[in-house]
DNA sequence: TTAAAACTGGACAACTAATATCCAGGATAT
DNA sequence: ATATCCTGGATATTAGTTGTCCAGTTTTAA
């Protein structure tokens, strides 16, 4: 799994803090972390296409939660930088082998692929029930200052 | 996830076919699906490692499992072949954010971080449930064929 | 004792994906 | 108008995967 996830959880996680109407540009929210502007941006461009966030132009543009903390899953953060593809790259090896044959979806017809796939929707199913909000309760519960320190770099950066 | 776990998997499966005492030279088991013996050979190194297949050299030489099959689980695999780590790289990334502090290890204190290492634990328990004795009995139940085909191409490679 | 079979481990090359930067173009607030 | 900010493409850099090759070692068998 790519660096990228955890900026993207990181950096919409920290978003749920934002006041809803404002919008934080790619500058700020690389500042928060001491992340790569630009590089942060491909990222923020795929939750975009993703309808995790919304993007603004112009002054007092940036980036914000396109739907509630609560409606954004962790598993649609990692689908949307890592990409719909499965983990475990199934290239239908015993289509070689013995009696293999080319009309024949090795993908689903073969034990292993099958049980590697079970296995990542038991991953998947964990991410999927656990959504933003989630994970923000069990912040603040364990560390009640987040919210103000968040909001506070967040007012600082817009300087 | 790498293409050398599928190659192990089905290795390692096949080899369940060969009777005890019988060892496949790297050469036979690339034959079996067309891949690169030398590529092969630094998995199934890897694999010995692991302690999963051990190895013979010289005639009459090659690999064999090193454990029954009901004693392989699939996680013991794709460990051996991808390394211990976890799937999720945690850079720490709150170390530079506010109240970022370098002597707290984020890998256990972030909840992010956590809720990963949770759905990868769910992933693993899978894997782990699920031995090479299991993937074999299911192939058999759904392909009567494959036992007899394996054994058959092995023959013909040994030749 | 010799030769052939086979594994081991290291060095190295090729390819791909992830990481990262830069810039021209378009949208928007003031 | 102009400064701010996103978009998307081109490009470079780095790391990891894939793949090859070879010299060295162990073992079988004649």
């Amino acid at each position: 799994m790519s660096q990228g996830v955890e900026w993207a959880m990181h950096t919409c996680l920290n978003l749920t803090y934002v006041e809803s109407g404002q919008a934080v540009p790619t500058a700020s929210l690389a500042k928060f972390y001491a992340l790569p502007p630009a590089y942060l941006n491909k990222h923020l461009q795929a939750l975009v296409r993703a309808g995790i966030l919304s993007s603004t132009p112009g002054p007092r543009g940036g980036f914000r939660l396109a739907r509630r903390p609560e409606a954004i899953s962790l598993l649609d953060v990692v689908t949307a930088i890592e990409g719909p593809g499965e983990a475990f790259p199934c290239d239908q090896i015993l289509r070689a082998g013995p009696g293999g044959r080319a009309d024949v979806d090795y993908r689903q017809a073969c034990v292993i692929a099958g049980s590697m796939r079970h296995a990542e929707l038991a991953w998947r199913r964990e991410l999927a029930g656990r959504s933003l909000a989630d994970v923000r309760a069990e912040v603040e519960a364990r560390y009640p200052d987040t919210p103000k320190n968040t909001r506070e770099r967040f007012a600082a950066l817009r300087g």
